[in-house]
DNA sequence: TCTCCTAACAAGCGATCGTTTGTTGTATTA
DNA sequence: TAATACAACAAACGATCGCTTGTTAGGAGA
């Protein structure tokens, strides 16, 4: 059994080998994996979802990735990379203010998190939430290392006394990654939207 | 082949029927769901898992349940009303003042979610969002109920004009649904948690 | 007592799951 | 040009999935 259904030419979806950069289709996969995961849930994704997705047989995935376990993983770290990277970028640019800083931080946030980035809803906390133990920690790890940010960026707000910075950026970060069970592209947009969230804490609403 | 494996008496689960409300077994079966669905998710829980918590094998479930999607909505079904039920119990109980009923309600909220009840967790809307739309929509129905009634609460604060009561009303909401991916019991009580996080809205931090 | 209803068990269906193994065509390298 | 590495296909493995079907023990009502 060596030969089998339609075969239209030669070649059917052999790419030309290390065109360029050489792990595109190991970056097709991630994207994939990103995207399904991120609207099915990992459970609800199967290797052979994301197979299709990228024009391959299941089980060649395993030529790049040794387990469906290891490629959430890899999916898991790209997406805190280029959210961390995006964060980073966007409050370099801004003053030294405090609160301007981490507006910035805050914008770069929920642009990440509703803009064209489909990796961002699965670095998401929620995301992680239902894992076991080795893997669960594993992808805690890459988060924290992202949430730290946040912490260091209200440390040096000039807060009134008695105010505590760790509630307040739980509460913060709460409304931003809400905004990924309500928000509808068009409306507004995320920058805003981070935005007049901070606003919300920085007057007064009585 | 009507015998096999041990049967160490002649009645081996079989309940004393009807003994006293006639559903018990139901309503065991919609907590062991509740319980797994909110810690693996929907995707991540079996008939089979369910059936081993309350002691009843895979097939019998479906003598209370057509089907494992009608059990999901069944136990959001449940989610929404306990929690309706304790919020609005404490919204009767609180005075004629906006900002108290509000802060009521956000008690009641968070302790439904963050305390012994295992239902609530399947009711935020992140759980809902992974479904396809017969069932999604039937899901939001249900919730949007829940939903309208910190509408009216919001609507009824004296806010300065230029706040918009709908964003202020989603990023309450977001701060309180996200303590559900870093509350750990003991340390702080959840009403106590709701009132501080109010608290952040009603004084100025600058 | 006879009958019917209830709430299970017992067994297995086809489908799909993650994964493994062996093979093959193409590109790169020596 | 020959050897090698790469990136995929082809096929199937055992396990598990949601669900169905047939049966049965125990109460309840006639």
């Amino acid at each position: 059994m060596t030969n089998r259904g339609a075969r239209t030419a030669d070649s059917q979806g052999r790419r030309k080998t290390t065109a360029r950069g050489g792990d595109s289709r190991r970056q097709d996969l991630l994207e994939a994996a990103a995207r399904r995961f991120a609207s099915r849930g990992y459970e609800g994704t199967s290797i052979r979802d994301i197979a299709r997705d990228v024009g391959m047989l299941p089980g060649s995935i395993y030529y790049h990735f040794a387990s469906k376990e290891e490629l959430l993983v890899a999916v898991h770290k790209e997406g805190v990379l280029q959210v961390m990277e995006a964060v980073r970028k966007a409050v370099s640019r801004a003053g030294d203010d405090p609160w301007d800083r981490l507006t910035a931080a805050a914008e770069a946030h929920l642009e990440s998190l509703l803009g064209e980035n489909e990796f961002s809803p699965v670095v998401t906390p929620q995301f992680t939430r239902s894992f076991d133990d080795p893997l669960r920690s594993t992808l805690i790890a890459q988060r924290d290392e992202y949430e730290a940010f946040f912490v260091s960026l209200v440390n040096k707000l000039p807060l009134p006394s008695g105010t505590s910075r760790q509630l307040f950026r739980l509460a913060l970060l709460g409304s931003l990654n809400w905004t990924l069970t309500w928000y509808r592209p068009g409306r507004k947009k995320p920058a805003t939207l981070a935005r007049q969230m901070i606003g919300l804490y920085r007057k007064p609403l009585e």
